[in-house]
DNA sequence: CTTTTCAATTTACGGCTGTAATCTTTGTTA
DNA sequence: TAACAAAGATTACAGCCGTAAATTGAAAAG
C-alpha cells in the first residue's frame, strides 16, 4: 500500500492542513502543480481506495483527513532508502555526505548538537 | 534517465565485479532473485540503452561493465530522498531517527567519530 | 558450405502512474 | 417537481516497470 510522487504532494497538502474539501485540496496544489482539478480528484480518491486518507461527508462534498501520518511516510521512505543503500543504517549515508563535502555548517552544527543530546540522555 | 529497482540490483552485480558476461551476472542474480535469464537479459538491455553499462565484445558474448559509479548512484538517490523530505539537508534526517531511537549504538559511535573527524581537518 | 547452437535483440503483456475527460448522482433552484 | 449545477466516481490512455517468450543473427561444428 504505498504512495506515489504525485499522491505524496495531495498528502503533503493534508498533512499541512486538514480537513480539507476537495476544492481546498485543488487550490493549494495550484501554487505547486499545474494539474487539472479532475487529477487531484483522481488521485483523493486512489488515496481513499488506499487507506491513506479518510473522508468524512459535509454536506454535498466531502472532508478529507489524512489517516497515515507524515512522520510514517517519512520513516518508511527513509528506511527503504537506507536498507537498499547503506545497510539499513544512518551513519553510513551521513559519511557519504561527509565524503562528497556535502555537509552544510548548519549539518555539522546540527548533529553536533544531536550527538551531544543522546550522550546526556544515554 | 533513471535506473529502477530492478535495474539496480543487476548494477549492485556490476558494481561488486567487472566486467562480467550476460551469464556470469545472470549467475550471480541467481542466489538473490528468481528471475528468468531473459529478464535479466533485458534488463541489461535497458541499462545499456540508458548509457548506464558498456558492452564490449569478447567473441560471441558480449563483457558488461558500468558506467554510472555506484556513488553517484548512491548520491542521487539520497539527495532525491533529502530535497523531498528532509528539506534538502541531513541533519533533519539524522534527527528523525533519533526521534524514533533508531540509531544504533554502532551508528551513534561512527557519527562521534565522523563530527570528530570533521572538526579536525575543518 | 550447411546446419546447429548460443547469445543478443525484439516483441509482449499486465499492472502501476501521471494525467485527464466523461458519466453519474445528488443537492439546489426555478 | 423538473431542470440545473456541483461534487464524486468511472473510464481512458500512454508510458514505464517487472517479467518473460519468441525471433534473429552470428559463431562453431560437421
Amino acid at each position: 500500500m504505498s504512495i506515489s510522487d504525485a499522491e505524496s504532494l495531495v498528502m503533503d497538502v493534508l498533512w499541512n492542513e486538514h480537513p480539507l474539501s476537495a476544492d481546498e485540496v485543488v487550490a493549494a496544489l495550484a501554487k505547486s502543480t499545474d494539474w487539472q482539478e479532475p487529477t487531484i480528484k483522481t488521485l483523493l480518491n486512489r488515496l481513499l481506495n488506499k487507506g491513506a486518507v479518510e473522508a468524512e461527508r459535509d454536506g454535498r462534498r466531502y472532508l478529507y483527513r489524512p489517516l497515515l501520518s507524515r512522520a510514517d511516510y517519512v520513516h518508511a521512505e527513509s528506511k527503504s532508502l537506507l536498507d537498499r543503500l547503506f545497510d539499513g543504517r544512518v551513519a553510513p549515508l551521513v559519511a557519504h555526505f561527509s565524503e562528497r563535502r556535502k555537509l552544510s555548517k548548519k549539518d555539522i552544527a546540527e548533529l553536533k548538537r544531536l550527538i551531544g543530546e543522546i550522550d546526556n540522555e544515554a
